[in-house]
DNA sequence: CTGTTTTTGTTAATTTCGTAACATTAAGTT
DNA sequence: AACTTAATGTTACGAAATTAACAAAAACAG
């Protein structure tokens, strides 16, 4: 691999490999601090500094150089795991969703960060088609051959990962949903189920019209909520799932 | 965090724990020995038996649990790129085309292993619009923020990363593409420019069709090969990017 | 040109990882 | 119950990674 635009101010050259390292790392995966040092033509330690010197790009897993993003440590050995409290309620929650899905069913899932753990918890071996429009639900679902994934697509919006169709949306007129997997933002007896922006809720709304029945995958920290958008009443969902399992949603306070 | 699902035999606790941190990794990312010893209460070294018992799943980089997906860290939409080939010419030929984009432009960007490297190449603070309808360019896409992103939905397709839609898609007539970057599988002097696939030639002539210029970018490795479904001739690129850098379509042999 | 600053390279010391060897406990069997 | 087997824990040691400290080289300013 050659040097690569090789700039005669040594002062932003150091630039000029990070730039190259991100490249190579977002292309080739992990890549040893060795390598990268025989390749840039440069010392370990000179590669060293110039990771150390882009956290926000760059960081080190062991001898190798990965993207910085996520929930990886800062420093080389450094682990302040960002222990998300409600993870272990949300992986519950989805845990308790899967006696739901049958073989051959085709299911809607919403964005957010509950419904990611719902199709880790999928066995591999299940055939279903799989509704989404999140890039990280999408992402996951793609490692499971035997799902078909239908992606409605749209323009991406950071907040939620998501993709909205910028005006009528036909795609779910195709499709008859045996079961959509929603999640919310706030949850409320009285003003009903919500979330952030306008946008979401009516495509929210537009899956649930299309599905034979909701659920709302939500954990119980969420019940008390409100947020701007409501797309749905409480008693629109025949199921609630939360850590601690499935109920009705008059039995929710 | 709580043990999860304790089935009484212990023959196949393990099989368990692997699942469990299969699961932490790829919601939360590259997980630390000690952790996952301490959140499983076990030994560091019964994490370290299940891991290597699993290589097929999980894989240790420094002291981190992984994912053993192609040795890739979970980045937060991390497709693992399937391994490239021609790389480094893959790379050069996207850096030639990097002149060519002017910031508030349109682009289309194709699917494949070659345009992802554009992308990456693109400098994070130019503000662009861009379409595209493979999962590892939104993916990459999204990593820089002063890019807008559309996405075309559809039924996704495992061996090109992308979507197609079911129907007619009506979604590109809403936009003026100021310039689209096609990638091909095959490209021959006399037979045309080629896929493997027709839904995917359909989707590229839209593309093309809607584009005030479109500049096919492929390694010489591509030349000479032809496959089944042609998308253009080669002369409806006004330019072309190799790793010999940008050339007119008649200079091509 | 000279002195200063910055960048890079080298070495050594420290920490951490990974594995092997062995002890211990638990499960399964006759 | 006693034996066998498998799973897990503990300790120790070698290999590797990380840092610190210092030396050398290159750029820069006056």
């Amino acid at each position: 691999m050659s040097n690569p635009d090789p700039r005669e101010t040594p002062a932003a050259r150091s630039e000029t490999r990070v730039a190259w390292l991100r490249e190579a790392v977002t292309s080739s995966g992990p890549l040893h601090v060795r390598d990268a040092a025989e390749q840039l033509d440069v010392s370990e330690m000179t590669v060293r500094r110039d990771v150390r010197k882009s956290p926000e790009i760059l960081q080190f897993l062991g001898g190798h150089i990965v993207l910085s993003q996520e929930g990886a440590p800062r420093a080389p050995y450094d682990l302040s795991a960002a222990t998300d409290t409600n993870e272990e309620a949300k992986r519950a929650a989805c845990r308790a969703c899967l006696p739901l899905i049958k073989p051959e069913d085709t299911l809607f899932v919403d964005c957010g960060t509950t419904l990611p753990h719902l199709i880790n918890a999928i066995p591999s071996d299940v055939e279903l088609t799989i509704i989404c429009y999140a890039l990280n639900i999408a992402d996951l679902v793609v490692r499971k051959p035997k799902i078909k994934l239908v992606m409605l697509g749209g323009v991406y919006h950071p907040s939620t990962a998501s993709f909205y169709p910028a005006e009528e949306d036909t795609t779910l007129d195709a499709y008859a949903i045996n079961l959509a997997f929603m999640s919310a933002a706030g949850v409320d007896a009285r003003l009903g189920v919500t979330c952030t922006t306008f946008r979401e809720a009516t495509l929210k709304r537009s899956a649930m019209r299309r599905a034979a029945r909701s659920v709302l995958v939500s954990d119980r920290s969420k019940f008390g909520q409100v947020r701007p958008a409501r797309f749905a009443a409480l008693a629109d969902f025949p199921l609630i799932a939360t850590e601690e399992g499935l109920s009705a949603p008059d039995a929710m306070a």
